[in-house]
DNA sequence: TTTATTCAATCATACGTTTGATTTATATAA
DNA sequence: TTATATAAATCAAACGTATGATTGAATAAA
């Protein structure tokens, strides 16, 4: 029993990889069966032999995803647990936390990670539910809004169920997500072409400085002048 | 010389019509000619007739709805920049403007306009653009964008074109964006499933809040406690 | 052998486009 | 007004192609 014998359901991963990379970037309409073993390098029947069909691959891919993400958000979640009971009712240690996760967020979501290509799939799932709407929701933003809106009920010191509160933590994090998401517009404003480490570092700074204000926090990195 | 006369050319508007929901709703590859021209109460080959092929109905769309979006934006940049003069220094009047442009762009994004169908589209050519992309950029985002930037410019007191002050603006800006764009996961997160006018006040006033709080200004129409 | 996997070839269908005839509108002239 | 010529617009039908799905033989592994 080699565990990573390639004999074997060796055409699964691939065509999951080839899912994630061209429903990502072009939608599922407009992506063939034969785009997809091409770029998979196998047979267009494996695609029924191995999902199904095309809609079942689809679905694979998004479970595929989710189930890479999910254990970052649940370590993340669980650090902020345990933060959270430490950092208490110090704005310092609050507003360090704040940005601690603004950080690690927006190097998710703009930088380049060790899973390269799946961010596209799962943008557009977040964006145009798809049918598999529900099984994603569960696993991912889900947990990332519950996250935010933790931080924010500390800060403010009100219950994270509560519907202003749940507001205002989307809102907040609107401030982060429009940097994936209004990509085309920000580029074609700046004339970039690609986010560098430089500019994420930028980004990161004055999002930061921005929530901090907007929560009525002051850094406590930066002496106030 | 009936100047609303049905008759001639009457398939173009519906057929454009038709285009901005369907290309809204499902994206390019996913609708059919057939679907188009049925959903117009027309002929397929009305497509070519009047336009050529698929592709320049979707691109006769965004110009369509560029075309009516448009003097709104022009209409709004007029306006900021008669009140930018009287504004001055007053962080009242600043305040009060910021608020107005909020509460503008939330019912704008949100609510259901006299226009009812094209936002969709809009936001599919925001997020993902399309080979059109450049024909609807310089006319609607850029105009919107700038708009914002020269608030925080005046605002902080920096260049509307500095990068700082773009990205600064391009972050608040998210804030508002994202009930639009996160439409499927806030409404998962509240069981809702439309977006009422309470629920838009609520918004409005939240976001508000926080941008009024992010930019250290406070508002004007609610004394400190 | 039995089971699991890959492959070239084929199926019916849906696609965007095109055709050629037909209908409708407009203009001109008696 | 009516008749007629020209143009504009619509339509049913068909074109070739690409699609997702499927087959059955071939290959590999246990």
């Amino acid at each position: 029993m080699n565990a990573n014998a390639p004999t074997s359901r060796s055409a699964e991963i691939p065509l999951i990889l080839a899912a994630i990379e061209l429903f990502g970037r072009n939608g599922y309409a407009a992506v063939s069966t034969r785009a997809l073993s091409e770029r998979a390098g196998t047979n267009v029947s494996s695609i029924k032999y191995h999902f199904g069909g095309k809609k079942e691959l689809y679905r694979a891919a998004i479970v595929y995803v989710t189930e890479q993400v999910k254990p970052r958000i649940e370590f993340a979640m669980a650090a902020l647990t345990q933060a959270r009971s430490l950092a208490g009712d110090d704005p310092a240690l609050q507003a360090r936390l704040i940005k601690q996760l603004i950080d690690n967020l927006l190097k998710f979501f703009l930088g380049s990670e060790d899973i390269p290509h799946f961010m596209p799939l799962v943008m557009r799932e977040f964006l145009i539910p798809g049918p598999y709407f529900e099984t994603f929701y569960e696993a991912l933003p889900r947990r990332l809004h519950e996250l935010f809106c933790e931080l924010v009920a500390m800060v403010e010191g009100s219950d994270p169920q509560d519907e202003t509160t749940i507001l205002r933590a989307h809102a907040l994090m609107g401030q982060i997500m429009i940097f994936h998401v209004a990509r085309p517009v920000l580029f074609a404003r700046m004339n970039w072409d690609s986010y560098t480490p430089e500019r994420i570092d930028n980004i990161t700074h004055q999002v930061q400085q921005l929530v901090l204000s907007a929560l009525q926090l002051t850094d406590p990195d930066v002496e106030s002048s």
